[in-house]
DNA sequence: GTGAAAGCGCTAACAA
DNA sequence: TTGTTAGCGCTTTCAC
């Protein structure tokens, strides 16, 4: 019983619309569809019957006879997390506007999910896809998509070797600027923060498994090196997730750091209770920078300088583009770039003497 | 060309592969859709000749043929809102643990955007569907999905007079106990701030748009009534969208309120800001409680005191009274209350004299 | 302007 | 165990 659903009655079709309304199967679809032509009267007479019979028109079967779904996937690390719910956000807001609607998937950051997100969506038929590739340097988990020709749009981060459109922020200028902030102030051993997954310590060319951060690695390592500081690798300090922001900011305390870069705002969030539990003045002792504009940066005590990124603008361009490939868009694969935007708060200072 | 989708390849079939392994269309549907029965011969050679084409299974023909989708709709007021992205992740996790995915909609918290995401949602089929309605006293917007028979779960806020599931926290338990602490820390001039739109001064007995905040009104004017305090309504302030809460809370404050109770974690927010603008202590010269334990209410200084909601699992266990809606369970619909949970931090201080 | 018929990719009887 | 045959609800030729 396909048409019924867990319930005695069944869905309304165009072929009963038809029959209602005495004309043919193809004329009722036409002016049910908004397509092809009807006289007045006719149109009329079906738009009453489909009324009167309460049709609803079935996209899934629409999809089947013309390939096209209007519907568009995007998988995120995870919808809780503040940056992609906003991403998501834009994205939704240009899709919906477009006509199409977003199936949504969680990666947690792993390769297995993604990779199954992308089955189902390539089994669902989405007109393309949206994705915060889980890994920059292995997106082998997405080539099924691109092999089979689905349009795909790449946010946040981009991924090595897959050659297809990216909407990122431009993380390297920014970490440099912010570095260049606490650099300026007079601070010589800063920290960047990461809970990025790598093999061992940080070493300069290393690729990380983020472009988004290994591009904030990069900005961060510069500012350091056109400062005149030596080894400026030894201050980055990732696997945070694994280790325990809690751990490392402790450890940078007492190796006598005097400042931090947070990659991003919820490390800043647990570097800020680290230090406050551990009674160590911001920014008198620590300085404390991060990266985008969370709600609480410009709440607490002090609040914190950091570097908005346009999150909704990132989820929007994405969602654009991916929709202009959609619609047959075969001029070469771009990689957008969007600035960032630097918000000076309360958090930096001269480190103590 | 409907199997091609923008490009040139053609999607591969159960019949292609059928006849790349010389089975019967069925036969090899019944291998690769893994129902049925198959000689081991015939199940090897199939998923051999799968596997060489790269197949991939339509799931739209699939649903067409079953009338399952394995896909269900989310409405949600905004998506970016941090209640709305935990509860969607609460559901898309026990979505995705029993083979569904989320198709998400945001309604703004209006009418007409919720019914057109109803429709829409109805036209790709759905199984089902989980939404925080926009109007807990006008939801006939909803009615069309009822109507048709699908399953339809309310979460955050119910709907009166359709008969469906919803799942909600314990919003009138909670506010009275906010308003209590605040009275027994000695206040007697506390007011409600809200962003929900009503027309005219708040009066006991109003129905509200959303329940959830009709809940909390309802705790807070019983909490003040127990406390004997006269024509509590007085202290409800609404519409704080239309009139700023920045204007309500200096309003406030020149009235000589001692406490506010925040119907929101973006009210308090507001008024966070605005108290600390106008120069006016927290706790000292204001009292301030909020609902939701926002990141912000532990960094802020002082850090406020809150009421958590289970969000994660509001959305979760929505999702599982769907999924056994879906499944057919026919017994009675049922009404989740979830409890809240008090956190007291230092925003609460006795009123000055 | 309207209708008849084929087909999208799959599952579901029913036979063999 | 395997194959044949109908559909699911729509769009799309192609006639009329």
């Amino acid at each position: 019983m396909p048409a019924d659903h867990l319930n005695g009655r069944r869905e309304v079709t165009v072929s009963d619309v038809a029959a209602a309304a005495k004309v043919s199967k193809a004329t009722a679809a036409r002016v049910l569809g908004g397509y092809g032509a009807a006289s007045e009267a006719v149109r009329d007479r079906v738009q009453a019957a489909a009324e009167e019979l309460g049709y609803r028109p079935n996209a899934l079967a629409k999809t089947m006879t013309t390939g096209r779904s209007n519907s568009i996937g995007i998988i995120v690390g995870d919808i809780e997390n503040p940056f992609f719910a906003q991403a998501t956000r834009g994205a939704a807001d240009v899709a919906k506007a477009a006509g199409y609607d977003l199936i949504l998937l969680n990666s947690d950051e792993h390769a297995d999910a993604e990779e199954n997100a992308v089955s189902v969506l390539l089994a669902k038929r989405v007109d393309g896809i949206l994705v915060a590739p889980a890994s920059t340097t292995d997106p082998s988990t997405l080539r099924a998509a691109v092999e089979r020709g689905r349009p795909l749009v790449l946010f946040d981060r981009i991924a090595d070797g897959l050659d297809v459109d990216a909407v990122v922020a431009d993380n390297r200028a920014g970490a440099r600027r912010l570095t260049d902030l606490l650099l300026e102030a007079g601070h010589r051993r800063v920290a960047f923060v990461s809970t990025i997954v790598h093999e061992g310590d940080y070493r300069v060319g290393d690729r990380l498994g983020s472009s988004s951060v290994g591009d904030r690695v990069t900005g961060f390592v510069e500012a350091l090196e056109v400062a005149g500081i030596p080894d400026p690798a030894r201050f980055v300090r990732l696997n945070a997730r694994r280790d325990g922001v809690d751990a490392i900011v402790r450890g940078l305390v007492d190796e006598g750091i005097t400042a931090i870069v947070a990659s991003d705002s919820l490390i800043a969030q647990a570097a800020f209770r680290t230090l406050r539990e551990l009674g160590i003045p911001i920014p008198t002792a620590v300085s404390l920078v991060a990266f985008d504009d969370a709600d609480w940066t410009s709440l607490s005590a002090p609040a914190i300088t950091v570097m908005a990124q346009p999150i909704h603008e990132i989820g929007a361009e994405a969602a654009r583009l991916l929709i202009r490939r959609i619609a047959g868009d075969g001029s070469p694969h771009e990689n957008v770039v969007l600035p960032q935007r630097l918000i000076e708060r309360e958090s930096i200072a001269p480190p103590p003497d």
